[in-house]
DNA sequence: ACTAGTGTATTAGTTTACTATTACACTATA
DNA sequence: TATAGTGTAATAGTAAACTAATACACTAGT
């Protein structure tokens, strides 16, 4: 996995995880790769591992079951509070960031249509 | 100033210059304060402001008379480029990051203007 | 010439994230 | 009960960002 080098690895990896789920690769109740899997396949250490998930088990996102492994919890109600968080976090960092610059919101929605017009070319194109 | 502690501190030192420029606190021509001064009302040393300065000056925006101070470019063209990327790179990565979430690009329209809506209602309320 | 204001460079020390390694503890199964 | 698979913890070492302090070099005005 490719990391960007201006954010710390383990938060990199939170945000992966939180994606994984979101997007169903991983669903309710499944069962996580196991740590040292997972450093395998991200190519860092166990316990940067180890830090992602503990987080995500502070959050209620995983549940561990010391001796078997992590899982993705079945409280549905988190998972859906999760995407939803992680979606408007998404936007509203965008938000604010371009209203600091003295876009106005109208423009916002101006530059956004634009960039996806030009998005829909490029892919088709 | 407050800093996110996710992002090394000069890289966002860039990025509020970036913003200073972008709207016109500082204008193209201008004097910025004495790197001592920015690191007194940025509470972060000399050295940090150097780095992120350094690094604006490798890019053009700014440039530096030695002796003298360090000067907004005076070159447009570079202004103008900066703005249009620093923006069009805010609605790139929110988009990029959505639709990794596999949010479609109309669900991102429409989430954007949903919550713009919102953001009316209680900046008003 | 002197001095104040400017950017630049160097050195040393601290903190945090990350890695590497090893050991320990719990679970399930042969 | 032995073993393989799991999470957890602790220690030690490395690298990067940041701070602190000092010294140097250039510019302008006195």
């Amino acid at each position: 996995m490719q990391f960007d080098d201006k954010v710390p690895i383990y938060y990199q990896i939170k945000k992966y995880l939180y994606k994984e789920i979101i997007i169903e690769h991983l669903n309710p109740g499944d069962k996580l790769p196991a740590v040292r899997q997972l450093a395998v396949d991200l190519t860092v250490n166990v316990n940067t591992i180890q830090r992602a998930i503990s987080e995500l088990v502070e959050e209620g996102i995983i549940v561990t079951q010391r001796g078997k492994g992590n899982f993705v919890t079945t409280d549905m109600e988190k998972l859906f509070a999760l995407k939803r968080h992680v979606v408007e976090e998404q936007i509203e960092v965008m938000y604010n960031n371009l209203t600091a610059l003295q876009v106005s919101p109208d423009e916002v929605l101006e530059y956004l249509t634009t960039y996806i017009g030009q998005r829909k070319e490029q892919d088709n194109g």
